[in-house]
DNA sequence: TTGCAATTCAAACAGTTGTATGAAACTATC
DNA sequence: GATAGTTTCATACAACTGTTTGAATTGCAA
């Protein structure tokens, strides 16, 4: 047993290689390579491929999730127990932008493998991420602190579309640096997250279309009757 | 060369294939299987199952597009040229989210296999994908059209915004659901649809940092300056 | 040192994948 | 109806995958 050398170069080796490549295209014989143990340990260790997997992305998960809570908590001591809402949408979507749109260093791996996680969703993740979601009840339980009088619904609504604003940023950003010609600077990462952060609080505080006086909608191509005409 | 019978039922077994499980989880043999011809049918006609990708894409894309930029010129020859923002927002991502989120049809195939392109992003596709945008142009000309006065980042980042939150609200349904615990009703289509046109609509005309007027920050949890303080 | 368990290793295994082959079947033209 | 070109078919192939095996090596306690 000793330190455990083999299984932590192992975790350290897939995730690395995940976070760089995608699952798909990483197999076990490239991940013992850069780890530089027998194919067999893994088996060994792990029992299966899957299990490996999972085992690094429920570590990397609590991690991750350590951090933003992390900031949430500070945000909401620095309030006397109530950030607001930019802060709360910050501390939500900031760690991830900030790890896989900044430089590269040995920080960010995590994040990067996290991103491709909730991206590729491998049946061995999927299983977790749908069940394990404690985090973004944290979260949706601060954004009710942060805005009393909201609905729980806009709250959802609100957090799920931080959420989706943030990974595809990541996820799109070569096409929106194109789209753009350059004007969408990716590399500001900060104003980035401002960008993220603003428009999550927007949609969390006037986003529900039965608070927003939208303009008188246009029929649309196929002439389909709305639901909430 | 006839009709074509044959590929053209490799095409649609494919398309409705990779639609449900996705392209990782779908084999040749499969595809074969599903459209009742011979596995050397694939190479004989498309050359190798990357072209058969490319070529489902290609077609698919346009197919989408066409939609599209339909209700796109609708609500734009109903308001004379210029279309309200929700309008062109909801032509972006209403066809999309009607095929992905509405019962399934014939007719949702089509959509659902395309979002399984812009999620998976396999390789094929994800070159096409990074160089075909003239539809994404398209719109940001509409948007600018109907925000004449906005800022040229500021509409790409609202068009990027707008695809984020309807791709990820076909994705993450499930995890939306379980967190909200049925409060977000994605049953709803048409409901779903305009909680992100209004939420992409503000972005567009409210979302730029430097012109929301932000509450004072909190600190974050590492302490980290940011690069817009 | 001796003995035993834990760990590592090279090699093989079984299954699946996309692709290639060559014969058979079909189609249309003369 | 013979023939040439196209299309289909069963089958084989080579490469790659995760997993298993059994022998070698290591580490540690007695």
């Amino acid at each position: 047993m000793a330190t455990d050398r083999t299984r932590t170069a192992i975790l350290n080796a897939a995730e690395r290689l995940y976070a760089e490549r995608g699952f798909s295209d990483v197999t076990l014989r490239d991940i013992v390579g850069e780890a530089g143990v027998n194919l067999a340990a893994v088996n060994y260790h792990f029992g299966s491929k899957d299990e490996l997997i999972a085992e690094l992305y429920v570590t990397r998960s609590i991690a991750t999730n350590r951090i933003r809570l992390a900031e949430l908590k500070a945000a909401e001591d620095a309030g006397g127990g109530r950030a607001p809402i930019e802060a709360v949408v910050r501390a939500l979507v900031g760690p991830t932008l900030r790890g896989c749109l900044g430089p590269a260093t040995e920080n960010t791996t995590i994040a990067r493998f996290m991103i491709r996680a909730s991206i590729e969703s491998v049946p061995p993740i999927r299983k977790i991420r749908n069940r394990e979601i404690s985090h973004l009840r944290r979260f949706a339980q601060a954004m009710k602190r942060s805005l009393p009088d909201a609905a729980d619904v806009d709250i959802y609504w609100g957090l799920h579309f931080a959420l989706a604003m943030a990974h595809q940023t990541i996820r799109d950003s070569e096409r929106l640096n194109k789209l753009s010609e350059g004007a969408c600077d990716l590399g500001d990462v900060e104003g980035v997250i401002e960008r993220v952060v603003t428009a999550a609080a927007l949609a969390l505080t006037a986003g529900s279309p039965s608070s927003y006086k939208a303009p008188a909608r246009a029929a649309t191509a196929r002439g389909r009757p709305t639901a909430r005409d």
